[in-house]
RNA sequence: GUGUUCGUAGCUCAGCUGGAUAGAGCAACGGCCUUCUAAGCCGUGGGUCGGGGGUUCGAAUCCCUUCGAGCACGCCA
């Protein structure tokens, strides 16, 4: 179905050609005086000066053309040129009736779904999440949901750091500390054990310990770089100790990434494009694109319309080595041979956006994607601590993730066993989902592009705009439905009704906006317009409720209305957090 | 140095394809619970939208300039 602003547009558009002026003058916006009015349209001015007419006397034309519509209650004409619209309470109750109906709320199919892959998360293995994983996971899982439920087919990749020095470090640690395990004998050539000889807490103290050791220690770099090199050139016991650390890492990481509620369909790592590398530097080379310049292979991607100097995307080092743009780029090569998407958008983080530049010029110019694949960079800014500089624990060290969710769940805990007595482990589990609100929400209800400010008192307060307060308005919505249902309520949905009071046909308006929202926050990958429409949508009701007594109405038809105007309201909120990736409990 | 992002209330942020009196939240102050969750609601005060210039009937929004901050700028990822 038709965008509410669509609708009411087409209304005024018609309105404008029937009193002899362009209908494209027409345009309708949401009111920036709603004590005036609830939408209003400013053609008339735009329109003066191509009909040499005083904007006043166009918009009076106009809004006599309107006498009688059935969109409007009311179309005032007031100086300079304004029009000022108040919608008709019916028309308004329509248009929400059908959109209660209609799957999605009304939105409809793209014309042309697109296949759409989103690389975001990023983590490496054998190192535990921090807090700088925390923003891709989150931007990217909400982006893939909205795409998602814009109809398009949306593959989300997690792009695991799985290759490379770090995995030499792991070993050779390993190998200095128990030399004697079969992964490290050559003459060794029957099957590995199954089980992994360190535990998932052991990976994660040894790697910090073999990287600081290589900082000081060059032999023992140079030990690691060899094992790398083996592990790269398939040495069989490197190959096993390698799948087990992956192993152990990756069950390591699922669990972390379903505590925040965000899936991958794809746990493809740097490892999987390695054997794709060297045939894709050849084929560059032949191009006649790549070629030798201090020693190390590039790509030019500069461009006459640049400002500014973009240097070479490097392909190869001048030892031979590949690096980051080499493995990115040979797993765009690898995505567009065997997935082909339309789309590709890299969640990460924003500092990277020349380094991202320079990869997508040189996908394009050596062909590795099609003119029309579309190649997104959508780099988010960093999360700082309250003194506004990156956020770090007490001791000035990178915190856990872990850490930071399991304090946020204590802070939420606390504050349920103090409103209201509940079973201990319902507190516990209330207190997970209303803390994933917060911090998603918190993060979320920014602008991805920029830094912004981790408040761990500000998120889990549930006065204004943050994730407990929608949460908590979900939940009172809930508990009149149940309460209506165990009254024995209408087992099917009742019929919404027309708005008599204010409250409630302000909350309306709101419900009226979400294709609007939607196509918005869909196109410009834009999930702090989902946040600030519920916000806006959790205001109206409960200011509503507030003004009204619902199940203590008398009159049945008009109980019914408001019981089906809170059903809409519930399904657009939980939609709308499921987009954002959280959820809420039945009570708080 | 070059480029880039940003500068809006004491604090945290919206608004930026130009429109009426620049919006929220927090904090401050004052009200509202015998009735659907007060983790709520209502109200008051608080701003030369960094400065200057320009385009326009009309600028926080577009252009130029200036000041200030962050970030990035070939062998890290």
């Amino acid at each position: 179905m038709k965008k509410f602003l669509d609708v009411i547009s087409e209304e005024m558009k018609s309105a404008f050609q029937r009193a002899g002026y362009d209908g494209e003058l027409g345009k309708v916006t949401p009111s920036n005086r709603p004590d005036l009015c609830e939408y209003q349209c400013n053609g008339a001015m735009a329109g003066a000066k191509r009909y040499k007419k005083a904007p006043i006397m166009i918009a009076q034309e106009v809004s006599m053309e309107l006498e009688g519509s059935q969109v409007f209650e009311s179309v005032s004409a007031v100086n300079p040129g304004f029009l000022n619209l108040k919608l008709s309470p019916v028309f308004l109750a329509d248009y929400l009736r059908e959109m209660a109906e209609k799957p999605k709320f009304g939105l409809e199919a793209p014309e042309k779904a697109k296949k759409i892959l989103i690389d975001y998360g990023g983590p490496n293995v054998a190192k535990p999440l921090h807090v700088g994983h925390l923003r891709s996971a989150i931007i990217g899982e909400s982006i893939k949901r909205i795409a998602r439920f814009a109809g398009h087919e949306v593959i989300g990749d997690i792009h695991l750091g799985d290759w490379g020095l770090q995995m030499g470090l792991i070993i050779t640690e390993l190998q200095e500390r128990e030399p004697g395990l079969v992964y490290f004998d050559d003459s060794f050539t029957g099957d590995y054990p199954e089980e992994a000889p360190f535990t998932i807490a052991e990976l994660e103290e040894i790697y910090p310990a073999a990287s600081a050791k290589s900082k000081e220690d060059n032999a023992y770099k140079e030990k690691a770089m060899d094992a790398t090199y083996k592990l790269q050139n398939g040495v069989r016991g490197y190959r096993a100790l390698w799948n087990h650390i992956i192993r152990v890492s990756v069950a390591d990481l699922k669990k972390n990434y379903e505590r925040l509620n965000v899936e991958f369909d794809l746990w493809k790592g740097e490892s999987d494009v390695h054997d794709l590398i060297p045939q894709m530097v050849e084929e560059m080379k032949a191009g006649g694109y790549a070629y030798l310049s201090e020693g190390a292979l590039v790509v030019d991607v500069k461009e006459e319309t640049d400002t500014k100097e973009v240097p070479p995307c490097m392909i190869l080092k001048s030892d031979g080595a590949s690096l980051y743009n080499t493995t990115d780029l040979a797993t765009i090569k690898e995505r567009m041979e065997k997935i082909g998407p339309d789309e590709i958008i890299y969640v990460v983080d924003k500092r990277q956006e020349l380094y991202f530049e320079q990869v997508f010029r040189c996908a394009r110019k050596t062909g590795l994607v099609k003119p029309e694949t579309k190649l997104k960079y959508l780099g988010f800014g960093t999360m700082n601590g309250k003194d506004g500089k990156p956020f770090k624990t007490r001791e000035g060290g990178v915190m856990r993730l872990e850490s930071l969710l399991s304090e946020i769940d204590e802070v939420m805990y606390g504050k349920i066993i103090q409103n209201r007595s509940v079973p201990e482990e319902e507190a516990k589990e209330t207190a997970r989902v209303v803390a994933l609100s917060a911090v998603k929400y918190g993060d979320l209800s920014n602008q991805a592009s920029k830094d912004y400010i981790f408040d761990i008192d500000r998120f889990t307060s549930s006065e204004g705009d943050t994730g407990p307060y929608i949460l908590y308005t979900l939940v009172r919505i809930k508990s009149i439905l149940s309460k209506y249902a165990e009254a024995g309520g209408a087992a099917e949905a009742p019929a919404l009704r027309p708005a008599e009071g204010s409250p409630e046909k302000s909350l309306m308006l709101e419900l009226a906006g979400f294709l609007g929202m939607m196509e918005n926050a869909y196109e410009e990958t834009a999930p702090h317009k989902v946040c600030a429409y519920i916000y806006d949508i959790a205001n109206a009701f409960n200011h509503f409720y507030h003004e009204t007594k619902i199940l203590a109405e008398e009159d049945a038809a008009k109980k019914e209305g408001w019981i089906a105007l809170l059903m809409l309201t519930k399904n657009v909120l939980e939609t709308c957090i499921d987009l954002l990736g959280f959820s809420a409990p039945e009570r708080m």
